[in-house]
DNA sequence: CTTCTGACA
DNA sequence: TGTCAGGA
């Protein structure tokens, strides 16, 4: 369709501020600073130090409150989302090398 | 918008 | 410990 929906629809890129964001999923805008303060996200910050989330960084924040809800503490669930993309990539580099 | 501090269950 | 409110 447009020929410029590569870059548009990069769940990478950096959309939303803190606000929308933080609405968006249902949170606080504080818890999603201490999240970022404990390590479990990395949203991207523009040349003034505002955080810019990306829909990735959505995902990532829903994952973490289902993780809540099922009673892991923070330090818990940076070790199970570690954990879960050590999975992926290695679920990609067996797919990978059996073909 | 940012970081920091304190109260609450 | 995680959440939330308030202030600088």
């Amino acid at each position: 369709m447009t020929p410029a929906a590569t870059s548009e629809n990069d769940p990478e890129r950096g959309l939303y501020g803190i606000t929308v964001a933080a609405d968006l999923v249902g949170m606080g805008v504080q818890n999603l600073r201490l999240y970022e303060a404990r390590g479990l996200l990395r949203p991207s910050r523009t040349a003034g130090g505002t955080r810019r989330y990306s829909d990735s960084d959505l995902v990532r924040l829903r994952r973490i409150g289902q993780l809540l809800d099922e009673g892991l503490n923070l330090a818990g669930i940076e070790k199970v989302l570690g954990l879960e993309s050590r999975v992926r990539s290695l679920e990609s580099e067996a797919r990978r090398r059996r073909r």
